[in-house]
DNA sequence: GTCTATAGCTTGATAGAC
DNA sequence: GTCTATCAAGCTATAGAC
């Protein structure tokens, strides 16, 4: 804004060398495997290359958190919005399922390395001391507080603890099927495609509005500690 | 077998004490995040007692699993047993969805740290170079080969794909109620409590069956790419 | 902006006294 | 079995030449 584009040459071409290699690494061995060292390798840079141009480790992480997620946000916006106008019940809550799933396989399908993100995410999200990092807080917090009252206004006649576990449901199906880490392939014999994009998502949506649409209530009276 | 139940007298007890607090060290931090020292020092015992009693870092990660893992799949097993006798369809799907998801909270319920084992394997499963230490290939594959196996019966119309995604989606929704990493509780204001077991158990079994049960075969014609 | 060199620390693992 | 002391390797981050 104050500063006119200038076109860096390739300065912002070594940053984003950076920042791709460094989803990769992060993505593969995590915050704490990943090492300054492993991603300046891949990214073919020295290592205080890093340092200076996103301050710190942490920097780097929050950098590729900050590149991908405004996208994510925008579209499930705009999918929840397409919800509200559905007349069709039916439909509508297949909309809103949509509206958390289709954009992040969309960033999987559209970004050279989305599937890396992807797995940023799901470590992210089930890593207690990720907290501290207060990323999800920051970015994804306020569209999923909008996701829940979306699940909410779908159906009244839920208690906010059914509506807020129909959520962490959804989100962490998503992951499941995001994950990719070859086990999904091995234990399919390869009839689960984890690269196939479009189809995982499809799969996913299927089960999760069918859930959500045919959710008995009467169920939640029995009993959990059944022996199984 | 060969060498008579010694009663070790201490011996036993500073195994314990280390598993003890390497199973909550490595769930809060993760494999790499997790240090010797740091584990060392909950379980307040000398770091060289660690490997002494279980060799190496990884040592002491398989030995987490090792103690943990048998019960599970015991109770899997008894499961898909249980839902084979049921003659009713419903209730079967509802059998094999329970098989799957209540071993898993009733360890958390039953074992004093069981929700960290819960949040280790939360970890590895999201964690590509897990796959190295081959901890799920080894243990957690068969039961996970019979489970799919029991909903391709449930379902003899669906494709081995649409059995293989059904299932992954089945295993993250449990991993997303499980994780409890805070910020469940942060979301919900409190209204889904992560310490509640058998409600977060009651929330997935009751969506996953649902949407086992009701998934609409028509959808798989549709396009996901639609706007959203 | 780029790079080499290195400081300062933490890591997993072990040697060897008890 | 337990513990102290220590090693070699790897870590993040920075100083300073270009």
């Amino acid at each position: 804004m104050a500063q006119p584009e200038r076109l860096e040459k390739q300065g912002d071409s070594t940053k984003e060398k950076i920042l791709s290699a460094a989803e990769s690494v992060f993505g593969k061995l995590g915050f704490d495997g990943a090492t300054m060292r492993k991603i300046a390798t891949q990214a073919d840079v020295p290592v205080a290359l890093i340092n200076y141009h996103f301050g710190s480790k942490v920097g780097l992480y929050r950098a590729i958190f900050a590149k991908s997620t405004p996208a994510i946000y925008d579209q499930r916006l705009v999918g929840l919005q397409l919800a509200r106008t559905e007349p069709d019940w039916e439909k509508r809550v297949e909309l809103v399922v949509k509206a958390l799933i289709v954009p992040m396989f969309g960033l999987r399908a559209r970004q050279s390395n989305g599937a890396d993100f992807g797995r940023i995410l799901a470590r992210e999200l089930t890593d207690p001391s990720a907290e501290g990092r207060g990323i999800f807080r920051e970015t994804f917090d306020p569209i999923a507080r909008m996701m829940i009252d979306a699940i909410a206004e779908l159906f009244p006649d839920w208690t906010r603890a059914e509506v807020n576990w129909a959520y962490q449901t959804m989100l962490g199906a998503m992951m499941g099927v995001m994950i990719d880490n070859g086990r999904i392939a091995r234990l399919s014999g390869g009839d689960a495609d984890s690269d196939d994009h479009e189809a995982a998502a499809l799969h996913v949506v299927t089960i999760l509005t069918a859930g959500l649409k045919h959710r008995d209530r009467r169920m939640t009276a029995g009993d959990t500690d059944r022996e199984a």
